[in-house]
DNA sequence: CAAAGTATACTCATTAGTGAATTTACAGGG
DNA sequence: CCCTGTAAATTCACTAATGAGTATACTTTG
């Protein structure tokens, strides 16, 4: 065995979801993931069936790290509901400015095949951002905020309608106006008399 | 000359515009809409210069119907912000419940194209955006609310993100979620008490 | 008849996927 | 310690299909 299958599958997933994350899937050939992980095209039919099943190993294996992101982002932040969603927005911000940024690779790719529901990617990519929205949820209902679990989903919705309209306009400022909305949100959720905004670490791990 | 040169660019750009629609970009080729206008692929070059040149095209075509459209929308609602909101959402979830739908049309092909930052297309899609979130501005603005800019570009974030979202679970439930977290929102906008939550005609106009 | 519009029949590049040969790493016999 | 068989890993060279775009001839209408 020249090289050992695991570092080889491993080299081919990292290339293959870096271009996928980029460019979306259709625009992203077989002979490109081949070349960027310097391996013949054939290489890849030995290790995965066809392209569509190496898109769904791809996303299974970034989910992974994904979610492991998202909790270690989560352990980072002081118990405050405020902290939480001023991290969770920073971080966005932060991320979406990097230079070729173009956006969440598991939004991106599931809207791309938005006609095709039975693709084992959207399965994947769908039980992810189910996963990482109870985690929110989880965070925030330990944050000691009432009904945690809707707004986590309303936060989750202003993070995602962000990254849509960040990608569309190029404008990181809807990052903020998101922030904002968030903030205002919480607020509406806290019993009574809370405050307490403390900040929490930064970082640019994108767990979305 | 066979048929007015208007009628066939007409023909073309509908069936254009609904493939691209429900199938993105790449994956719809010149033939396929070629046969949907019942065409030959040469006569669409007659009439376009080039495949990405007729995406710009049919999004600049559709822009036009998708602004009236919401012109027409904001005229039906009454005043109050609550009924702004509670219109829009429900058209969304109105419009996201249709057998085959795929997202908006516009929104899909940005994120597609996301890493094409020069396409003609992005800049239409883009103005269109824009131009739909100052009317709803505008409208709310009209309703009395305070800091009307502000709320509609949160009300435009949580919009957005529930497409997303409503595409990648295929559940509507999100057009609900996101419509409470917009009337919460709206409340916070509100100078002391307004009340007056009066429903809206439907429809099924997609101007996103 | 003239000119715009449409069709036939291509070119050339690219793409997902494959058949068969070739290389490599390691197990076990000498 | 080397040699060698073997099976996995990798490559080379290919197919068949599809895609964007075009040269050219035909058709329809004013």
């Amino acid at each position: 065995m020249p090289r050992s299958a695991e570092q080889t599958r491993k080299r081919i997933l990292d290339g293959a979801y870096t271009l996928f994350r980029r460019h979306g899937y259709s625009r992203v050939s077989m002979d490109d993931i081949a070349a960027k992980a310097s391996f013949t095209k054939r290489t890849l039919y030995h290790h995965f069936k066809s392209k569509d099943q190496l898109l769904a190993d791809v996303l299974a294996c970034q989910q992974e790290l994904a979610l492991q992101a998202f909790k270690t982002f989560g352990d980072r932040l002081s118990g405050s509901p405020e902290a939480i969603v001023e991290g969770m927005f920073r971080e966005l911000a932060v991320w979406a400015d990097r230079p070729r940024w173009a956006g969440s690779g598991f939004t991106r790719l599931v809207i791309e095949l938005a006609d095709l529901p039975g693709h084992p990617a959207r399965l994947i990519a769908r039980r992810h951002k189910a996963r990482l929205e109870r985690c929110l949820g989880e965070l925030l209902e330990r944050s000691g905020v009432r009904r945690a679990g809707e707004l986590a989903r309303a936060i989750w919705l202003l993070s995602e309608g962000a990254i849509s309209l960040i990608l569309v306009h190029g404008d990181q400022g809807y990052s903020a106006a998101a922030a904002n909305a968030a903030m205002t949100l919480v607020r509406s959720h806290l019993d009574k008399h809370q405050k307490a905004v403390r900040a929490a670490g930064n970082g640019s791990v994108n767990w979305r």
